[in-house]
DNA sequence: GGAATAACAGCGCGTACAGATCGA
DNA sequence: TCGATCTGTACGCGCTGTTATTCC
């Protein structure tokens, strides 16, 4: 095979993305002229995406306009003043200037990167916390004598231009207006395939300013380079809350998916070409890692001679590029292993060593119909990083909170949800949370739409309910409901929209990944048509999303043959009670129907319990700062309360849960409908 | 002492099987 | 009555994190 060919030089690449320890105290004023001149190029994104999926669909054109417009909207609003995300976050952050001051002391690996350059924009709009001040990005292609070091909030968040896009881009030269970052370095010898170059992380320039935002859809637009893929990390949402916490990867010798496990969706490609599609996991940084004191530090020098698998081809390798603009790139049968002897007959698993920091990179390659690669094209491999995706290996979970971020997020760690019976078996008084398994005709559509997304589309399809348990305590909270995901939501509004849309992609806010369209369109989402698994970024395929969609289909009655004799409450769904956040920037875009009836709900509700969601105030946000070192380990501690005592796991969880209840309005995730 | 490993329990899907239902 | 289809149940499997044990 041909890739194989040109990988073993990859792994030798050091992407050093974060240092923990320096560069804490610039990165504030680092970030926010980048980050907000950003902003303003998204503008340009967002127009690009309106107008482009205007053109290209059919779907309630005045509609689709409409939102559009209101993103474009939002973002000149934005990126108008060039400091407008940060005017914005210091707004509301003074709301929780507490939380802001106490992230920088919290022991929390924060590791940097893109990610928490989003964070930040995100967490400043929201006032929740300012996250680690680790701000920096060293070039992938320096080597260690060459770590050009530069604001990585000019990165412009996760919407990685590939690497030969940069020098296509025809808004390269829009995004120049960013401070311009040092040159990038030779690349090392042997770090870099000299028959592919693309293949090489690219330059930290790249990165800087190959992303016009207005490339999203390139291909949509005359003058855009045909065939230069953006690709889009799809549950970038989920991966920010592990990477806050630096995100842990178990290995076994079996191999283990990984959790969250990388899924993207992407665009831009020649629809009649053919492609492999593959993730290389390479070393992120040089060094060994410990969790000690509650805390990732380094320990010694990475062994950097592993020998085994560092790739994984998508199954469906070759295929045109119709095929895989024309749903998300799945990744969740990857299987991480510490078992060297899986590197020959197993390509489903990547070899990695335990406690050193790896960094996922997809890579797509343009081959022939008959999937060989053309050799002699080396602008036809295009390499994407993000950030967020950085993790350790691990053959046990090291910080607690990762534990529990996996636990309550992953499906198939249902069973070790603390409250998963009580969830069950609460009276409906008690009942935080409609259970994954309710009827669907109990998700009501919530005028919060971008709530009503958030427990299956950034939590991939699993519900915070253990979180919010435990963060409001015997508090009942926001019902998450899967509102408009689900298939009989809202029969009338839900079908409407079905009729007229079906086999069409929709994106729920479009832009994700991108810092700036974080402030400027937050919540746009569009109608929803039902749902396939091929909606869904996790396990698309796997038992696991057949158990969430059965169990808003027929499959829910294996559920309801178990809780109907005892429920205590109907199956049929409570009234939702939840609250309208009244976000000036919010950006919603439904269809009359469901707006409609989303406003008449909304104002009777929002001053409901549902409230306690919206209308969250400083004094239920913890800071990190709690986060000392004897705290720390009292986290390290599986929490198994049940989340109505003060103990000091259940602030930890706080602190956490906070975060993400606020955290989930970062509704930028981009999926399709099947076909 | 820390990391790696194996065994374990819980969960839910997929499948096979049996029984019930329906139409020809 | 027979065959096709649908429904309900049981079991196996793969997934998960936890826990105890072993290894270095």
């Amino acid at each position: 095979m041909q890739l194989e060919s040109l990988l073993p030089s990859l792994p030798k690449t050091f992407y050093t993305l974060s240092s923990s320890s320096s560069s804490s105290s610039s990165s504030l004023s680092d970030s926010t002229s980048p980050g907000s001149t950003h902003a303003s190029t998204h503008t340009s994104s967002a127009h690009s995406f309106g107008e482009a999926e205007r053109a290209e669909h059919e779907l309630e054109p005045g509609k689709k306009y409409r939102s559009a417009m209101m993103m474009s909207s939002s973002s000149s609003t934005s990126g108008s003043t060039g400091t407008t995300t940060a005017t914005g976050g210091e707004r509301e952050g003074d709301e929780f200037s507490t939380g802001s001051k106490s992230r920088k002391s919290s022991p929390v690996i924060g590791g940097g990167g893109a990610a928490e350059e989003d964070e930040e924009l995100v967490t400043r709009r929201y006032g929740i916390e300012e996250l680690g001040t680790d701000r920096y990005f060293i070039s992938p292609s320096s080597d260690a004598s060459a770590c050009s070091l530069f604001p990585y909030g000019a990165q412009g968040g996760s919407v990685y231009g590939g690497a030969g896009a940069r020098y296509s881009s025809p808004y390269s030269s829009a995004a120049s207006v960013l401070a311009p970052p040092p040159p990038p370095p030779p690349p090392p010898p042997g770090a870099v395939c000299s028959s592919r170059a693309q293949l090489a992380p690219p330059p930290a320039a790249s990165y800087q300013f190959g992303q016009g935002p207005a490339c999203l859809y390139p291909s949509y637009h005359p003058g855009l380079a045909v065939g230069r893929a953006q690709v889009y990390l799809c549950n970038r949402a989920l991966w920010l809350k592990f990477h806050r916490h630096q995100t842990e990867m178990i290995i076994t010798k079996q191999g283990r998916r990984m959790f969250p496990f990388l899924s993207f969706n992407i665009a831009g490609l020649n629809v009649s070409a053919h492609y492999n599609v593959f993730v290389e996991v390479v070393l992120a940084d040089p060094n060994h890692w410990r969790f000690q004191g509650g805390k990732w530090v380094t320990c010694g020098k990475a062994d950097n001679n592993m020998q085994g698998n560092k790739m994984y081809v998508h199954p469906e390798s070759p295929n045109t590029g119709a095929h895989w603009m024309r749903q998300e790139i799945s990744f969740s049968k990857l299987k991480l292993t510490n078992n060297k002897g899986a590197n020959n007959n197993n390509t489903q698993m990547i070899v990695l060593q335990s406690l050193h920091k790896y960094q996922p990179r997809l890579h797509i390659v343009e081959v022939s119909e008959d999937g060989v690669e053309d050799m002699g094209a080396e602008s036809k491999t295009q390499t994407f990083t993000f950030p967020e995706n950085q993790f350790i290996a691990v053959t046990a979970y090291q910080n607690t909170d990762i534990t529990q971020l996996k636990i309550d997020h992953n499906p198939f760690a249902k069973g070790f949800r603390d409250n998963y019976d009580s969830m069950y078996t609460a009276p409906e008084s008690d009942r935080l949370t409609p259970s994954p398994t309710d009827s669907p005709r109990s998700h009501q559509i919530v005028p919060g739409a971008r709530y009503a997304m958030q427990p299956f589309f950034q939590d991939q399809f699993v519900n915070n309910l253990p979180q919010n348990h435990r963060l409001y305590g015997g508090e009942r909270a926001v019902p998450q409901t899967n509102g408009l995901l689900s298939p009989q939501s809202d029969d009338s509004s839900i079908s409407a929209t079905s009729s007229s849309s079906a086999a069409q992609r929709w994106f729920v806010t479009p832009v994700q990944q991108n810092e700036a369209d974080y402030s400027v369109l937050p919540y746009g989402i569009k109608p929803l048509p039902l749902q396939s698994p091929h909606s869904f970024g996790y396990y698309p395929e796997s038992s696991a999303f057949a158990s969430i969609s059965a169990g808003w289909s027929s499959g829910r009655s294996s559920y309801q043959r178990k809780m109907a004799a005892g429920l205590p409450w109907s199956p049929r769904p409570s009234p939702p009670s939840f609250s309208f956040p009244e976000d000036p920037l919010t950006t919603t875009t439904i269809t009359t129907s469901i707006k409609d009836k989303l406003q008449d709900e909304g104002t009777a509700v929002t001053a409901g319990a549902g409230g306690v969601w919206g209308l969250e105030t400083a004094s239920n946000l913890k800071p990190l700062d709690k986060f000392d070192a004897p705290y720390a380990m009292v986290c390290k501690r599986r929490r198994l309360s049940s989340g109505t005592d003060a103990s000091p796991t259940i602030k930890c969880e706080d602190v956490t849960s906070d975060d993400y209840g606020k955290e989930q309005p970062k509704s930028y995730y981009a999926f399709y409908t099947s076909p």
